[in-house]
DNA sequence: TATTTCAGCGTACATATGTACGCACAACTG
DNA sequence: CAGTTGTGCGTACATATGTACGCTGAAATA
């Protein structure tokens, strides 16, 4: 089992990113990070950070695209479960919540990314909410016509959906484990309060 | 008119604080900011930065007290307004996204900084929301109390509400003008599903 | 008026950062 | 097997950062 020039390499830069994913996992905000610090985490020589990445906006981008594919699939799953009889939000919200948790540093980071100012990074974060916000958005319409209730504005009832979710799940990262349950069922009532409004709104645009 | 020596520092300490202002408005990252660099903008040797503030910290703080005093006294008066016949919600979101657009720097700052990682910053970041989240949800019970109308969770309400204006005005922050209009009335669409929600809710809670 | 206080400055230093450059040696290619 | 490729390293440098220290001059105080 001889080692491959190609197994090598994707080994380095793997330890790029498992090491700034274990600082940012610890508190630390992405720009903070400097190249030569995570390079000495992952152990390897700063220079040779330049054969992985062309920057840290590089490491940066690659760890959004690695958590993004993972957490659209993950949500998509969760559609499929509810499908069979589960409650649809509550299992997306101890799902979703399960994921920020297991994942706090990258969570953390892209939510904060969306919210800074244009770059190739924030608009890689921004495209991720946008696509769960679409993905949801589509599920519920589809949903909605299943069940034969009208509901307004599904589009916008997604993002809002998508918005409570994250910050509500961030800020329950630095809860005491104790209350982490609550905070769930606090966010699955938010949850359920802007689908009934949907679909009041819904009916009233029927009259 | 002689100068005395507190006007005269309570002067650069302005100008400190408007040097980090316009540095964050311009979409730098609050922790990417340094020390020399605010000094330099300010116009100030870097050890004269020690004369006004401990750390840059300490800036950062007296940045979110400054606009957080003005912010919580900004939304109560909307609510006076709203109980002169206007419309609450549009009115609140109106008055808010204004007052985003006019501090897009410490706003956003404010915003993710109640994200990161518990530190004294993010407490007093935090502080600010739950505050205004407080008194509107005391505002909503009370108001639908006098309506007459039972309204579900109004403390959970509020969060939510507030969630989704800041991180909906944030995001409007780096949208061409000519979409900010379409941005507001997605808002208050979203409130009012909130509303409608929190209502339905509560008569459901009476049976 | 004589003395004290203190905002602001310049110098200095230890440390951190990004990155250019060229070497070495193991993996690959023909 | 001989030649090429490319990951990783060490050195080097210009630049940036936080902050200690001691001085100055003007406002404050007595």
């Amino acid at each position: 089992m001889k080692v491959t020039r190609k197994q090598q390499k994707e080994e380095t830069r793997q330890k790029l990113m498992d090491a700034a994913t274990a600082e940012l996992a610890s508190g630390r905000s992405f720009d903070t990070l400097s190249l030569r610090e995570v390079a000495k985490l992952a152990g390897i020589a700063p220079t040779s950070f330049y054969r992985h990445f062309h920057d840290m906006e590089g490491l940066g981008l690659a760890l959004i695209e690695e958590h993004g594919a993972g957490l659209l699939t993950l949500m998509h799953r969760v559609r499929e479960q509810a499908s069979e009889g589960h409650s649809l939000i509550r299992t997306s919200v101890v799902t979703l919540f399960d994921y920020i948790f297991s994942n706090q540093g990258v969570s953390r980071m892209i939510l904060q990314e969306s919210l800074a100012r244009e770059s190739a990074f924030r608009k890689a974060a921004k495209k991720l909410f946008v696509t769960l916000s679409v993905d949801l958005a589509d599920f519920l319409a589809w949903d909605a016509q299943q069940r034969g209730v009208p509901f307004s504005h599904p589009q916008l009832a997604a993002n809002a959906a998508v918005a409570i979710l994250f910050t509500a799940g961030i800020a329950l990262l630095d809860t005491p484990a104790e209350e982490r349950d609550q905070g769930i069922e606090d966010a699955i009532v938010q949850l359920r309060m802007i689908m009934r409004g949907a679909e009041a709104m819904g009916k009233a645009d029927l009259a």
